[in-house]
DNA sequence: AATATTTACTCAGTATGCTGATTATCAGTA
DNA sequence: TACTGATAATCAGCATACTGAGTAAATATT
């Protein structure tokens, strides 16, 4: 039943998630802390490579910018290059709750890992690693490193 | 990053189990599959204690359950005891397709740990489970086994 | 240059999961 | 018996995730 115990796993780090970002103040949900997180690091990125680095679906990320661009914490801008893409831009306001919310989002990876000891939970996320390597094709959103299509696979 | 990296795998195994139950000629998802073999397993049961079995929210199953009534999988009967509750049955359409994909269910369990030699399968899955366990009660949909409520913690 | 193909994004529809409210019923108590 | 609180299920609303289709713009081909 490992599908069974990961489904449950991941139930309970979103609970823990919102429960600890929740408490410093903040509403945004993991999925929206990733995109944001993601677009920090890399301005102006558009969606669809961000959808890659963080393994979203196409259309997921859409309606995930959405929210966070209504929040006021992320803004579209057209791009020059590619009149069909987006570039994304944290805002002040994104950059400030980003940081406001650092602890409780390390304090959340602390609280869903407590039953295990600190060697354990490190071959835990060793095999875990490992584990979504070797699968990461499997599902329609994999992960990319930073560029999608014909050079992902070389 | 334990939390993005479960989510992954979450992601990577329902596309792997909708993959190979496909195959096997249906389109059941795997909560719907994880509801219906708890209900084989304990007929009569009602989604009460249904969702405690799986750690379905309680809203959850509700849906769950319309879809596989309307499969043609589940019955819901009035239970005679208490009339607020509904008794969840099995029917042999829903029998006979749990015996359909069992094959696919497990072949889905070996290919999403493929990357994993059979000792490090099993001991990702004992970390797993010791980790789940540890946070069970932190989720609104904690797991149950059996009864809920007041002998629960006892 | 005109056409065909690919690509980035969006939208419609469906299935989880959750929060919070409501309904009907049960159980305990005044 | 009437009332109070607890409980099983449902419903409304929101946020992921997916499938598949559509749109507009870029690229490749003829």
């Amino acid at each position: 039943m490992p599908g069974h115990l990961v489904r449950r796993f991941q139930q309970v780090a979103v609970a823990v998630f919102q429960a600890e970002v929740g408490a410093a103040g903040s509403d945004l949900t993991p999925v929206q802390f990733a995109a944001l997180a993601a677009a920090q690091s890399a301005p102006g990125i558009d969606q669809k490579t961000l959808a890659g680095l963080i393994a979203y679906d196409r259309t997921t990320i859409t309606g995930v910018v959405d929210r966070l661009v209504y929040k006021g914490f992320l803004e579209r801008r057209a791009s020059a290059k590619d009149r069909r893409a987006h570039e994304l831009h944290v805002t002040a306001e994104g950059d400030a709750v980003l940081k406001q919310i650092a602890p409780a989002v390390e304090a959340a990876q602390t609280v869903m890992l407590r039953g295990l000891s600190e060697d354990e939970a490190g071959e835990f996320l060793r095999l875990l690693k490992k584990a979504v390597d070797a699968v990461n094709d499997l599902s329609r959103a994999p992960m990319r490193a930073s560029r999608t299509g014909e050079d992902a696979g070389k």
